[in-house]
DNA sequence: GCTTGTTAGTTACAAAAACAACTATTATTC
DNA sequence: GAATAATAGTTGTTTTTGTAACTAACAAGC
């Protein structure tokens, strides 16, 4: 009955990037949540509207690699909080256009604060040039294959 | 109605974790998923037996960092699948020594292989020092805290 | 311009995850 | 050593996610 295998999960990048993902994420999700009780999904659709301006949920879709669904519900939530609005487009009748509205840009402007703090503390366990190899790394293996979440 | 901001969600970590694990998970699920019937948290936890030998409930939610409802509804289900043996323990009857089967060995063995080869072929986008570097890096994020899950 | 196919987004249902409350056993404390 | 607390694991309930099927609008082909 040997049990002494020679794999190291620790190494194994699919693990290792999810242990690293939802310890990162903790902190984080805590002020989202508690806060101003969104989901990752609302989060992500704000800072989207946030940083882009005006988007349809096709294009965050594309762009946050989110399922329509999720973003659907995630926009219905945001609406009823009075952080979005949706417009009917004129040129395409099907969809809508996506903007924050004043209390949604403040809850945006919050969060990024918060965002960048987090960012920013990195720096004490990391060098720039680490950092940025890092950022490289990570966004090449998300980049790798089209995961068509649309 | 000024709507370019300098926010680069794309290099912030917790978001660009995510969409790295998420997207270097998904070519593995699909093997443990389709092939096995297998969630997540049962492959770690078949992955635990596998390297560590026996182990309780307890144990693997200490080293996996997962909560023990999701342990304990991994484990039924590998059970069900015959794919790990349960035995109290005599020294305190609470827990649950699990085991491996011959068939769970196969399995994990096989998903094994299948992982192996994921991470070999890493070698083809990344240098052995980079890889390291990036795995080095990950375990410090993973680390960071403890999130207590048990 | 009518049929057929696509696309944007929603809704309904099934699967999975999160959270709380529970049982059984062991440890602690007075 | 009885009462209280803590621990291992399970079960039940609620949220959240995933998936499929749907509606409404547009596009293409003929």
């Amino acid at each position: 009955m040997e049990n002494s295998d020679t794999f190291d999960l620790q190494l194994f990048l699919p693990y290792l990037l999810n242990q690293a993902a939802e310890e990162s994420s903790l902190s984080f999700q805590r002020v989202y949540k508690d806060r101003y009780g969104m989901l990752r999904t609302e989060w992500r659709v704000l800072f989207h509207l946030g940083i882009f301006g005006q988007m349809t949920a096709r294009d965050i879709g594309l762009r946050a690699r989110l399922h329509k669904t999720k973003i659907s519900r995630a926009v219905q939530k945001l609406a009823d909080r009075r952080f979005i609005t949706r417009h009917r487009s004129d040129a395409d009748r099907r969809q809508e256009l996506l903007e924050l509205t004043a209390a949604g840009r403040t809850a945006y402007l919050n969060l990024r604060t918060i965002a960048e703090r987090y960012q920013a503390d990195l720096g004490t366990d990391f060098t720039k040039a680490e950092l940025a190899l890092l950022q490289n790394m990570l966004q090449r293996l998300a980049g790798k294959t089209g995961n068509k979440q649309r």
